[in-house]
DNA sequence: ATAATTTTTTAGACTTGTCTAATAATTTTC
DNA sequence: GAAAATTATTAGACAAGTCTAAAAAATTAT
């Protein structure tokens, strides 16, 4: 059985490597785990004396299969503990990540999967992410940045990039939720800074939000 | 914020000392968490220069206020969490216990007060123990060991002393439950053996068996 | 009241996960 | 392609929580 570090590390390797799709590095590995890089070393090679990781000195770390399976049932546990807080106990979305940070780690196979049910099978967490089933899979979506709509198009907000509460604080003020359809009616060229009309207005959104919005286009 | 080992430590002070309403000793403490007398020793010390614990070397150990108030926080979501798992995710009373010890580590009290309300107040876990309210506070209820019926006498069927799997699933298969009326019909002087009716039935229960059920009698 | 037994504490060690400081390898710059 | 800068690893230390073995205190028995 795997200690809560082991998981927080097969869970940041995973994320990092799928966001890059190339080998994950001590240095990135540390500033996402606020530890330091000599700590992320000695890690990386116990997970690899468990097989866990896939580990070569000075050339980043990958996960074997066994280590990606944990990762996904991590991850998995973690989205349906979002969904959980936000559906059932009344949490907003950007007061439910520190609270599944903890309840990702509880081991029980029919927990994970009773909660599943519980909770109807969702398909998707509180901010748009996927779940994993009990299997590992899980639907990838069909989506691009909202920075990267052209003049005149428009899609459905369905997710974020950056879910901290200030991201998500500043989303709720203007009342930018997923599942609302956003059109694109200016782009700015000198600050990248767009402005979207959705439900009976318009906005301005600054390049850092525009680039942390996921949109379904239309079409 | 405490580690999960020293909560540990003070929900076992707490359990103790309520059994016994006397200063814990390092043994049973030793026995109860399944760990050597020298590291409850070291445990204590730390306990002690925290005010969690009165401890004087040889005397045994006490909650302060603190403490107590801490044990009593950790009991309060344990408890609510095994209500959860029953009640909502289909846990049988024999398999929650190993999974509310996990769970009872999570820290947030918006968490546990969310979880009390959804689960609309309960006031006692699936074993029949009370459930602390936000303040420490809970209802004692007014209950005898089986085993202390007379020949005659009935009650209703509200606890388990011992919650182990074992005891639990005996009882299932008896079709002993929380709420049912039993009534004792004999007793056998030889082993404390007793005859007990409920439903249509009448059976045979052992000393073991009910020394471990509490009843609130009838008047 | 002494001896024997039991309980508790101390001393020293080990594991996990972390740190700082120093060193080594790799990559970038000129 | 050497020097400089960056990135990564090693060496040695520390805190938390545990262990074993030995010593000390308290309790029980004779
Ligand atoms: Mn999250
Ligand atoms: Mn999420
Ligand atoms: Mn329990
Ligand atoms: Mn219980």
């Amino acid at each position: 059985m795997l200690s809560l570090a082991e998981e927080n590390y097969l869970k940041a390797i995973y994320h990092l490597h799928h966001e890059n799709n190339k080998a994950v590095s001590t240095n990135d590995l540390s500033s996402l785990l606020d530890t330091k890089a000599s700590s992320v070393t000695d890690m990386l090679k116990k997970l690899a004396d468990k097989s866990l990781v896939v580990y070569k000195k000075y050339q980043g770390v990958k996960l074997s299969d066994r280590g990606e399976n944990t990762a996904l049932k991590v991850i998995r546990k973690h989205r349906l503990w979002e969904v959980f807080l936000v559906e059932k106990l009344n949490f907003n979305w950007d007061e439910v990540h520190d609270i599944a940070e903890q309840l990702e780690h509880i081991q029980s196979e029919k927990l994970t999967d009773e909660l599943d049910r519980f909770l109807d099978y969702p398909k998707r967490d509180p901010h748009g992410d996927p779940i994993p089933n009990k299997d590992g899979q899980f639907e990838v979506a069909n989506k691009t940045m909202l920075s990267e709509l052209e003049i005149g198009e428009s899609g459905i907000c369905i997710g974020v990039k950056d879910s901290s509460s200030a991201f998500l604080n500043y989303l709720d003020k203007q009342a930018i939720a997923l599942g609302k359809t956003l059109t694109v009616k200016e782009k700015e060229s000198f600050d990248q800074s767009m402005l979207v009309a959705y439900d009976n207005k318009v906005l301005r959104l600054s390049e850092q939000a525009t680039q942390n919005l996921y949109i379904k286009p239309n079409h």
